[in-house]
DNA sequence: GTGAAAGCGCTAACAT
DNA sequence: ATGTTAGCGCTTTCAC
């Protein structure tokens, strides 16, 4: 058995209540017992129990994330930016992979392991998981998502603002037959928003849009290559793709190679992302970037807040930016 | 506060021994006790508490997980499996990025936090780790790693078989000026195994090597593009390169783009990893696939059994093998 | 088949 | 400054 704080009592000849005292700084001990303390733990190894400790401080010091998919390279950023800061404040981080399906069964575990807080990422936040959320009465942040709430805080960044620049971009360079590969109208927030700013952008800027040159896909590489392999055939004349993740760019950047269309010189593309796939790709890609590990450590330190001090917090809109690499050609 | 079980007792009319004993399905309650129990769960949105039961079961249902770099796509992979797996068994998975030098701060937190068991990735297992895990008393296992002892079972794959028949699959194609850019001679694993095995295909296949073609990286795209431009400087005329991971493969292609060097027409290369970048990036990987998710859902598994059996279990080699896409050209 | 009670390892009154 | 004690929410003897 491990020892517990009895055991280092016993042998301090203190009482439990001392030692607990000395190992939450809480006042009430002399220099010399506080040594005593210190020594036999050592001596013994004693480490607290924070089982035990959870169970009467009604306090885990863990929170719970769920993604849709752990293993994309998006949420492996955000994660990263999580764990981090949740390391910074004394909290750890249980992963629940939702697969987009598991969420009930997931929310009923994370309740049952009393974690203190949740972060949603990247899945809209449906009302019957709002629901369970508010009855389990601990704080929710949302990463890349939304709710139909509006007391759940979020933080995401402008993208419609982001698509608006994007395409402003390809615009400014000269293009004029621009084509978007975007998520779904469905899609709240990745997919009408940045649909929304392409096609502001252009009316903006007198283009006429034609809808031979929107395809639409599902953010990942596959989709990507499949949407690139329509527009190819809806709108040859192309001279500038809008694709609103970097996943879809790289099938983009893929299906133009194979066809021999070279990229930048007959074909541009921006993606949407920065995720590290955009350097590593062939030209490496010129995209909006998300600032995805400081929207992870950003989101966990708002809910750490939350958590500690009860109150709401504001949502927040990051910032994003071009990372101009070498996939887009000025036409002029 | 949250229903406890005492509120389901009361308002059943029954004991909080018998609650518990058709919480658990425990002999010893009649069929309509049982009704009339689960009623008032359901009626009072009751929720047994984890914490509670992990104080006194001394099982939390949880196991750690610690990675040296979360956001790696190949840690990603990894832990898409160990969670799949762990979630099936019941089990939550705290994830630990210990950047390479946190480990002992969570290898304390993990113990504080009564965790089942721990699974150590891509970082080999020191001494002064094996110590401490040691002194938990739980089940450790490692995941593309190893240790110095023979009582910590690992899930890897044979890197050294597997180096080998990749270069071996480069030499078929008729390649004799092969490079090579690995990891260190100190890494024992991923480092010292590949270069062991290409060196070996090398001599049995009656090539000569010749050291210009053997460059270091770290696994990481940026060192795989520098490790290319040395390489181009070192030994032009080489017609193939086996990168030891697919990132650093990467690396090699963007590099190789850069000086107008076609890819595999003039340059054949051989990544390792399977990573869903390999097939991202152009032209699309011929690489050594490592079944990270299975390996991942294998290591759970596996942990899991030693945690509810006690029983240790033995080490595994997971099958690789060689997945073909546009990345090498036959010479013949 | 069911209940009373002890206790898991800790913290937090309340005493002294 | 330090000790005693009552729980936190649950499981598990041991009675009946």
């Amino acid at each position: 058995m491990n020892p517990t704080i009895k055991d280092v009592a016993k042998k301090a000849n203190v009482s439990v209540a001392t030692v607990s005292r000395v190992l939450n700084n809480l006042p009430g001990f002399s220099d010399k017992t506080k040594q005593k303390v210190l020594n036999v733990i050592k001596e013994i190894e004693y480490q607290p129990n924070a089982i035990a400790r959870g169970l009467i401080n009604k306090r885990t010091q863990t929170i719970g994330v769920m993604f849709p998919s752990v293993s994309s390279m998006l949420s492996s950023m955000i994660l990263k930016g999580i764990e981090q800061a949740a390391h910074q404040h004394n909290f750890s981080v249980m992963v629940c992979n939702t697969a987009g399906i598991r969420t009930m069964e997931y929310l009923r575990v994370l309740g049952e392991k009393q974690v203190d807080g949740i972060i949603f990422t990247s899945e809209f936040l449906k009302d019957e998981y709002h629901r369970v959320l508010q009855s389990m009465k601990i704080p929710v942040l949302l990463v890349l998502s939304g709710s139909h709430s509006n007391t759940v805080p979020y933080v995401i960044v402008d993208d419609k603002l982001a698509a608006y620049q994007a395409t402003e971009y390809l615009i400014k360079k000269g293009h004029t037959k621009i084509a978007i590969i975007s998520g779904t109208n469905e899609d709240l927030l990745a997919g009408v928003l940045r649909i929304n700013g392409f096609l502001q952008a252009l009316q903006d800027n007198g283009i006429q849009h034609n809808d031979q040159r929107h395809v639409i896909g599902d953010f990942t590489f596959k989709s990507g290559c499949d949407a690139m392999e329509i527009l190819l055939q809806r709108a040859p004349d192309t001279t500038a793709v809008f694709a609103t993740s970097d996943e879809m760019a790289a099938g983009v950047l893929t299906v133009a190679a194979k066809h021999g269309i070279r990229v930048p010189e007959q074909l541009s593309v921006i993606g949407f992302d920065n995720l590290k796939l955009a350097e590593m790709v062939t030209p490496p890609l010129t995209t909006v970037e998300q600032p995805l590990i400081k929207m992870g450590e950003y989101a966990a330190e708002k809910l750490i807040t939350m958590i500690e001090t009860g109150k709401m917090i504001d949502s927040s809109i990051m910032p994003h930016r071009i990372v101009e690499r070498q996939s887009v050609k000025s036409l002029i």
